[in-house]
DNA sequence: GTGTCCCTCCTCGGC
DNA sequence: GGAGGGACAC
């Protein structure tokens, strides 16, 4: 069958399982996941074993859901309108539609995206007045979203102490101010909608029968919720196919549970487990290097790529002084590479962290090399993307207090903090909404709200009727939010992204129909087909896909990412930089056996990225918050095989590397690099990582040790010597201290 | 009520 | 080094 032309047998096996039998596919990077996926659904569907609306497939990001409908759409002529293909959120946002009474929610419920919700967090913390310092909103934000992700609800977290008691209390103050305004984060979408399906048996049981067939995508990276949600609608009998590679799990700091893979085996009484293991992207070399970094994981189900490409080139290693020649080796190896033919948008600068874009970007543009940078600000993101959507939303449902207090004096219109401190008391004690309290406030200040006040309730009478676009185009028009930026100096960029609004609202409608929520209608309630409901439509499509960060202009550039955007993508060529130890890996996941595991998945993900050439970068000073560090080179350089990397300049012993042996070198004058007394002995290895002598003890950058007083750490930087010997140390609850090492009592660990 | 300066803090980031 | 928030002057 031409379906399955050119799969390998693993790939085969998988594809046509017993639709009967559940499958955990370990799927290694570049082995075809996507494409085994895909074709998966089309060969049951094609053999009649399910129809379009049976199947439940569910990704991470909108752009790995859309690519699975475009390939899907490529190879069966079937409409993907009845299928439930999208993210997690997605998915439960249709649902929560759909079922908005049964899940106790208004229908015109809005979505809180991150920022919104640190927000709506300050206001509760200011309306109880907590002490935001003992109580950072950063910190609450945190844990409600971690507990939620938990499946646990205000007063069923660990509440073991009174900090933690408190912060519970918080947790129950915020979801209360959240139902009261009729407002969800993104956390509380998918718990609704598990609890929805727990509690309401019609609903689950519906849903169980429908869905015959579940797909997951990038299984290692569900969390404990997601996992249970999808326990949960497979309960009725119908087969999961879940695909994953738990090498690739680098979102455990936001929650992923990469033991989901195990207990899927449990749950699913022992899934069949197919290895995808044939990589059909890249050469040898560095294939065996990723593999060879990642034995040093523990606890992997087990995995090794190889191909039948050949050896290729092996992997360029460079050191370099500075930050800024990294950047000059990085764009000249560039300018090599063009010449040879290469195009640009086929190379990837890969890194740590986002701040180390910036030398980057300063080489190419100085060459005048076409660049693009990823990350950053998303088009719905941006500041006055939001204050027009905080307009829309306020039409939408007029208790949302977190778009309220965005617009309602923006533009100004007079309407300060002190009008609304009696604002917002009014509001409390009536236990209403602030726009429902307006009435109530004399004065001034009080007019201005009520004017407010008629502001949006005249919107939304202008707007009865009107096409999406043209509502959009009225908002921006009449809220004074175009007038505003066209008087604000440098205010046309922003005057551009507000008009681009329009277009959107535009495009959004042409892309179809509002998704019918549930085809059959048995249980789902007919929508009203007029303006609304594709306002409502367009405002989670806003919450849900903040959008491109960057328009694409088609230009043949050069991509500059952080190594976490590029999973799932591959280029020609890939630099990996700043493999320094503290960024890579990263002093704040050092300290710990896990974090350092999931810097190494990191790492193997960034080498994974490669087809054909691969250059890893490090330096010897480099500026960082302001401050100039002088590293040693990363450990995971001593965890590849040398017989893959080719040295560009001379490799350097370990006791050469850091801060001491700058110092001294400079000191000294001498170049010639030599062992010092203090680090002898030392002559490769882990374990001989350069350093410094004090006393009896033996310290190096990079060491866990432990302080009586402030815990666990990790050794970031080592300066002088014998008496005047410091440290600077990370540790895991105090933060960061410089100690000297003759006086602090400091255990290696 | 509004605008400006200074101080703080600092991974990774999809939905 | 640079963004964001709070304190303070107009």
């Amino acid at each position: 069958m031409a379906l399955l032309d050119h799969l390998n047998s693993p790939q085969l096996a998988a594809v046509t399982l017993d639709p009967q039998h559940h499958a955990l596919v370990l799927a290694g990077a570049g082995s075809g996941k996507t494409r085994v996926l895909t074709l998966r659904m089309a060969w049951l569907m094609q053999q009649g074993l399910v129809g379009p609306g049976g199947i439940l497939a569910v990704t991470f990001t909108n752009k790995a859901a859309r690519e699975m409908v475009t390939r899907m759409t490529a190879l069966l002529p079937i409409s993907p309108r009845g299928m439930w293909i999208g993210t997690f959120h997605g998915l439960c946002n249709r649902m929560l539609r759909a079922h908005h009474r049964d899940a106790g929610l208004p229908s015109t419920f809005q979505i809180l995206d991150i920022a919104d919700q640190l927000s709506a967090i300050k206001r509760v913390l200011k309306a109880h007045q907590i002490d935001d310092e003992k109580y950072p909103p950063k910190q609450v934000q945190r844990f409600i979203n971690a507990a939620k992700e938990e499946g646990l609800r205000p007063g069923q977290t660990e509440a073991h102490d009174s900090f933690h008691r408190r912060l519970d209390e918080i947790y129950d103050l915020y979801q209360t101010q959240c139902n009261r305004e009729g407002v969800v984060d993104f956390a509380e979408l998918l718990l609704r909608s598990h609890e929805l399906l727990q509690q309401q048996a019609a609903v689950r049981e519906h849903y169980q029968r429908r869905f015959r067939h579940i797909l997951v995508d990038e299984f290692q990276d569900t969390n404990r919720l997601q996992y249970r949600w999808l326990k949960l609608l497979a309960g009725g009998g119908a087969s999961v196919f879940a695909v994953g590679d738990d090498d690739q799990s680098i979102y455990a700091f936001r929650g992923a549970n990469v033991g989901n893979m195990s207990e899927f085996e449990r749950d699913f009484a022992g899934p069949h487990l197919i290895r995808l293991e044939q990589n059909y992207r890249s050469f040898g070399h560095i294939l065996d290097s990723a593999n060879a970094l990642i034995a040093n994981n523990d606890g992997r189900l087990g995995k090794n790529l190889w191909t039948d490409r050949g050896e290729g080139e092996p992997i360029r290693v460079a050191e370099t002084v500075s930050d800024a020649a990294e950047a000059q080796w990085v764009l000249s190896e560039i300018q090599s590479l063009v010449a040879e033919g290469r195009l640009r948008r086929e190379i990837a600068i890969l890194y740590r962290s986002n701040a180390q874009s910036r030398a980057f970007e300063h080489a190419l543009f100085s060459a005048q090399v076409p660049y693009k940078v990823y990350g950053g600000l998303r088009f719905f993101e941006r500041q006055e993307v939001k204050h027009a959507l905080a307009y829309l939303r306020l039409m939408e449902n007029p208790h949302d207090d977190t778009a309220f207090l965005r617009v309602v004096n923006f533009p100004t219109r007079g309407i300060g903090a002190r009008t609304l401190e009696q604002l917002g008391d009014v509001a409390r004690e009536r236990g209403s909404s602030l726009y429902g309290a307006v009435a109530l406030v004399a004065g001034k200040g009080g007019a201005n709200l009520a004017r407010f006040v008629e502001l949006v309730d005249r919107l939304r009478f202008e707007t009865t009727g009107l096409t999406l676009p043209e509502l959009v185009d009225h908002v921006l028009q009449h809220s004074g939010l175009r007038q505003h930026y066209e008087q604000e100096k440098d205010g046309s960029d922003r005057l551009e992204n507000l008009d681009e609004l329009i277009p959107a609202a535009a495009a959004f409608i042409d892309e179809g129909p509002m998704p019918d929520f549930d085809g059959d209608g048995v249980i789902a309630e007919p929508l009203p087909d007029d303006a609304m409901p594709a306002l409502a439509a367009f405002l989670s499509h806003a919450a849900l896909e903040a959008g491109d960060n960057q328009a694409a202009d088609g230009q043949d550039a050069v991509q500059l990412m952080t190594i976490h955007a590029a999973k799932g993508l591959e280029f020609e060529a890939v630099f990996i930089t700043g493999l320094e130890e503290g960024l890579f890996p990263h002093e704040n996941s050092a300290v710990d056996p896990a974090g350092l595991e999931e810097e190494r998945r990191l790492m193997y993900v960034a080498i994974t990225r490669a087809r054909e050439r691969l250059y890893l970068g490090y330096t010897q000073s480099r500026m960082l918050h302001g401050q100039t560090r002088y590293p040693m080179r990363s450990r995971f350089f001593d965890e590849l095989p040398e017989s893959c990397l080719k040295w560009l300049t001379p490799r350097q012993p370990a006791w050469a590397q850091g801060a001491e042996a700058r110092r001294a070198a400079w000191e000294e004058s001498d170049w010639s690099p030599r062992p010092r007394a203090s680090a002898a002995g030392a002559s490769g290895g882990l374990a001989s990582a350069g350093g410094i002598m004090v006393g009896e003890q033996h310290f190096r950058v990079g060491q866990s040790v432990h302080h009586a007083r402030f815990g666990e750490g990790v050794i970031l930087a080592l300066q002088g010597s014998g008496t005047q010997a410091q440290a600077q140390i990370r540790f895991a609850d105090a933060g960061t201290k410089t100690l000297a090492l003759g006086v602090a009592k400091l255990e290696a660990r």
